[in-house]
DNA sequence: GGCTCGAACCAATTTGCAAATGGTTTCATG
DNA sequence: CATGAAACCATTTGCAAATTGGTTCGAGCC
């Protein structure tokens, strides 16, 4: 079961030792248990035999380690905090594009129930703004607004707060290069188009239109996005590569 | 419009000092402003002089200020930060009981979809422990695991982090006396069996099914949720009063 | 040669402290 | 009694030192 039998004597001596430390319970659940330094000479042996000997015990889970932190006893402590980093770390851009398409229509049928018409008009001003933005970059100022204004006219803080998760990790990333090759000018019309049906449901008050309707704006934005990660694209070299390689390099993955 | 004249000779004086100074833009918008002291004997005025004129400033919105941090130009920044507390104050349990409403069912969806049988079996172990734990407690342990659980086997760790943070509002704020109420004997039988039902639903991959047993349970806990708050309950003195207006009272509302 | 140990260094984190800054109170003064 | 200066409080920031795990290096020892 364990890699101990590859490991040195004295390792093999440190391990046993930590068991027993463990064992006895002189240390209680989640407690840091002394540095290594300490331990090491506390045990009667050289830092680096301890450390092999609390690999193996990391890697059987009874005890995990941070640099700068200590080493503590029991599983690492699931890392349950709303770090922005690393949510962006772990997910991906397919994973994120999923949730919208989950969450967006819900926002939309809400939005149809909920909105007021301040809301509505606020809405169809936003529709024509992106309509007249002609610039990629502009487009998706508009873009970003007019959907986190439909959130917030669904009248749910906490869904607001949901939304704005979202849309922080999809902006926060290195993404950005996705996004840039994923809007073409035909496809931004096509978007606009989408945007006036999903509005036009909401500002009617039918809400399983404006579910629809936001799902089709997503499941198109979704299309184009997989469209640019598969398909390949040529540099200035003329050189055909697939550009999935590319973003994967990008994105710093996590364990 | 203003307060101006209520104000004092020399605290109008700062006043009409502070309006020419922001007006000429000698300080950039989202600027700090020379701390209280320099400002004050740069103006020549007293500090207590320049702060009421602050104050006016602030509440008409040109300014904000900040203990610690300083005095800035432009409107407040708006707290889109992921604050635990922050949200547990905007938000209240009927909107988390309809956002769960919303998202947990996807979530069983997915879980259909996506399981393993690895998470199958947890699953089946989780709800043995909750439909076993005799305990209000313990069931409440047991079946925080099972929700989380069924979010993990959804397979997409954004839509997790999302549900994590639901979560801990649901348990960090003070609405652990409602929930405390809100779970007698027998609905925590009925709980147990629709439990079951969800879990039976994603082990056979009946994606629908899995999403509506879960939305049908949600709405039975979301049912007793709101008759908690509604109906009158009696305390130690027999006195009849409506228990909304407690729990009201020890939430702490945001503005 | 391979292993161990100690030392040194690196990197991440925590801690402690001082300074800065808005918020509040106190008090002498005219 | 309002003013203004000073003092004090509370929060935030910045920084340096200490702590601690992670890594490298070299001497010494089978």
């Amino acid at each position: 079961m364990t890699n101990a039998a590859a490991l040195s004597d004295s390792s093999n001596f440190a391990l046993r030792q930590l068991r027993i430390l463990l064992d006895e319970g002189r240390f209680a659940a989640d407690q840091r248990l002394p540095p290594e330094r300490h331990l090491a000479a506390q045990i009667g042996i050289g830092r680096r035999a301890l450390r092999r000997a609390l690999e193996v015990l990391e890697a059987e889970g009874r005890i995990w380690r941070h640099q700068g932190k200590g080493t503590f006893l029991g599983p690492r402590p699931v890392h349950t905090e709303t770090g922005l980093e690393e949510l962006s770390n772990r997910t991906n851009p397919l994973e994120v594009m999923d949730v919208r398409l989950e969450i967006e229509p819900i926002l939309a049928r809400l939005a149809s129930l909920r909105a007021s018409n301040g809301d509505v008009e606020r809405l169809l001003h936003l529709a024509e703004k992106t309509a007249s933005s002609s610039d990629a970059d502009g487009y998706e100022l508009w873009d970003s607004a007019l959907h986190r204004a439909i959130a917030e006219a669904a009248g749910n803080s906490l869904l607001l707060a949901i939304f704005d998760m979202i849309d922080r990790i999809r902006q926060d990333t290195n993404w950005q290069v996705l996004r840039e090759r994923a809007r073409s000018k035909d496809r931004l019309s096509a978007y606009v188009e989408q945007h006036r049906r999903v509005i036009a449901a909401i500002s009617q008050r039918e809400a399983h239109a404006a579910e629809r309707a936001m799902r089709e704006h997503l499941e198109a934005v979704r299309e184009s996005l997989l469209r640019v990660m598969t398909s390949p694209v040529a540099d200035e070299d003329g050189r055909a590569h697939e550009t999935i390689n590319d973003t994967k390099s990008e994105l710093r993955h996590g364990t």
